[in-house]
DNA sequence: ATAATGACGTCGG
DNA sequence: TCCGACGCCATTA
């Protein structure tokens, strides 16, 4: 059955795939939008993103962030507010995750 | 069928 | 480092 003509509120199995990895993820790390779509083999960073976009308030969307460690400008502040709380390396000036050090590979 | 859109990524200036 | 241009690809218009 094609997501295409699923017409309920589940979340379609690309999202909970994603959700599930995102849950995952530590306290205090992160990963980006592509790291997650190479950790499932499927989709791409873009499709991730979508996925954050439908879904993201269910689960600890602010350890998503893009390539240069930064996420859209409408939800900067409430992402500060959690790295600062768990601790997440974090560039106040530029607003944006240090990478380097926090980057969650999806081992244990 | 065509075009615009988007919580992205990479590269060149 | 920063920023614009492009590429990318499922979804939506």
């Amino acid at each position: 059955m094609p997501d295409s003509i699923n017409r309920s509120a589940e979340a379609p199995a690309f999202a909970r795939a994603v959700l599930d990895v995102i849950r995952k993820i530590p306290p205090a790390k992160v990963m980006t939008y592509g790291d997650i779509a190479e950790f499932l083999e499927r989709g791409t960073a873009r499709q991730v993103g979508a996925v954050l976009a439908g879904y993201g308030s269910e689960v600890t969307w602010w350890r998503v962030v893009d390539s240069t460690g930064r996420l859209p400008e409408h939800l900067r502040g409430e992402a500060a507010a959690n790295y600062l709380s768990e601790g997440t390396p974090f560039d106040l000036e530029r607003e944006r995750v240090r990478l380097r050090a926090c980057r969650w590979d999806g081992s244990e």
